[in-house]
DNA sequence: TCTGGGGTCCTAGGACCC
DNA sequence: TCTGGGGTCCTAGGACCC
């Protein structure tokens, strides 16, 4: 989808189609009718506090704004953007019309989050260039919204053509056409090459797909290590073999804040706990919508210098109160120093299992015995 | 007052078991 | 005159993605 969340939220303020728009923020107020009806809008010059931005649309872009830029940095670039509140429960509500949509087109829909999917047309009879319109219009009819759509062999080429047409584009590629068209472009644009990857070929001199492609897998390998140098090295080569995975279980699911200013464990004690309580709070409450109990609690602390810790814990028998997952969540948190300043706190459920299931090994205990 | 929240996958070491 | 070769599970950290 393009530029999915400040797509849906046009849907609300249309009056704001053609202008720099990003959505994001912390206590972001969503705009006030005034007594004209008229509605006023935050502007990003006057944002102050955390937060970053999750989408903006292609008028904010060209003005230097990307998802995953402090507010507070963006508002330099362009003090005049409208600034928006995030609404999940809306774009959740837009992601399923969506799927659905092209679910009801080519039923083989692979889930990768709230704003993308992949889909197998293999088996499909239809022209493949009729089909994607088609696809686009049965989406655009659903939501009202636009989306890229790359076509290719596989997972990786698609994924790469998708992003070639932005926004409302279709883009096919023929195996053929891998030289030509894939190989020009930056390394990173190969899904699952991050920022630390990339830094590690260029450094190597390796800045293209195309001098990804035409560097000997030894070398890749000795940098890399054996199983991501040989993926790198057919990644390059345009050669993917991933299915179109339909249907997948949850591993885990989490909950976590940063707050409003970094908290101390001694002085903002009280605080802390109460934000505590509320994350296994809210965690038991997505475990008990979804069906799942939770095998490893594991709690993440971020310190006020960006340092990561996290602490996990394993019981013998799974369990999705609020109650227990706190008591769990505390033992690891026990083994944390605090005594730096803490700019988030998150708790974590994995190991997940059905709680039907959950509920009857806990009646049935499976005796420890080899038969 | 730079830098969110929710995920997956991989690696690597140690405990433990046969 | 040492102490193999598998395997699984648990834990911690990190890269990456949407």
């Amino acid at each position: 989808m393009d530029a999915f969340f400040a797509s849906v939220e046009l849907l609300s303020y249309p009056e704001l189609k053609g202008q720099p728009v990003v959505v994001g923020g912390r206590n972001t107020e969503p705009p006030k009718s005034d007594e004209t009806g008229a509605r006023r809008f935050a502007r990003l010059r006057d944002y102050v506090g955390r937060g970053v931005i999750t989408t903006s649309t292609y008028e904010a872009r060209a003005l230097g704004v990307f998802s995953g830029m402090g507010l507070m940095k963006s508002a330099l670039l362009a003090p005049e953007a409208i600034l928006l509140p995030a609404n999940f429960e809306a774009y959740k509500h837009y992601s399923r019309l969506f799927k659905s949509a092209v679910t009801r087109i080519a039923p083989l829909v692979e889930d990768r989050g709230i704003d993308e999917i992949y889909i197998d047309l293999t088996e499909l009879e239809e022209d493949t260039e009729r089909l994607a319109l088609r696809i686009k219009k049965a989406v655009h009819e659903a939501t009202g919204l636009s989306c890229s759509i790359g076509i290719s062999p596989n997972k990786l080429l698609s994924k790469i053509c998708s992003d070639l047409d932005k926004p409302d584009g279709i883009t096919l590629l023929h195996a053929a056409e891998l030289s030509t068209r894939i190989w020009p472009l930056p390394a990173k644009k190969i899904n699952g090459i991050g920022p630390k990857a990339n830094e590690k070929l260029a450094a190597l001199g390796i800045h293209t797909i195309g001098e990804l492609a035409g560097t000997a897998p030894e070398v890749l390998v000795a940098h890399f290590g054996r199983s991501t140098g040989q993926w790198l090295h057919q990644a390059a080569h345009g050669l993917d073999d991933r299915p179109v995975v339909i249907t997948s279980e949850p591993k885990s699911l989490s909950r976590e804040t940063t707050f409003e200013r970094d908290l101390h464990a001694k002085q903002d004690r009280t605080r802390l706990s109460a934000i505590f309580t509320e994350l296994c709070n809210r965690l038991a409450d997505d475990l008990m919508r979804k069906g799942y109990a939770t095998k490893t609690i594991g709690i993440k602390i971020k310190y006020a210098d960006f340092q990561v810790v996290t602490r996990d814990l394993t019981v013998p028998v799974a369990l999705h109160e609020g109650s227990a997952i706190r008591l769990a969540a505390t033992e690891c948190l026990r083994r944390i120093p605090l005594d730096q300043k803490i700019r988030l706190l998150g708790v974590r459920a994995g190991s997940l299992m059905p709680i039907d299931m959950a509920t009857q090994e806990r009646h049935n205990p499976q005796p420890d015995l080899p038969f």
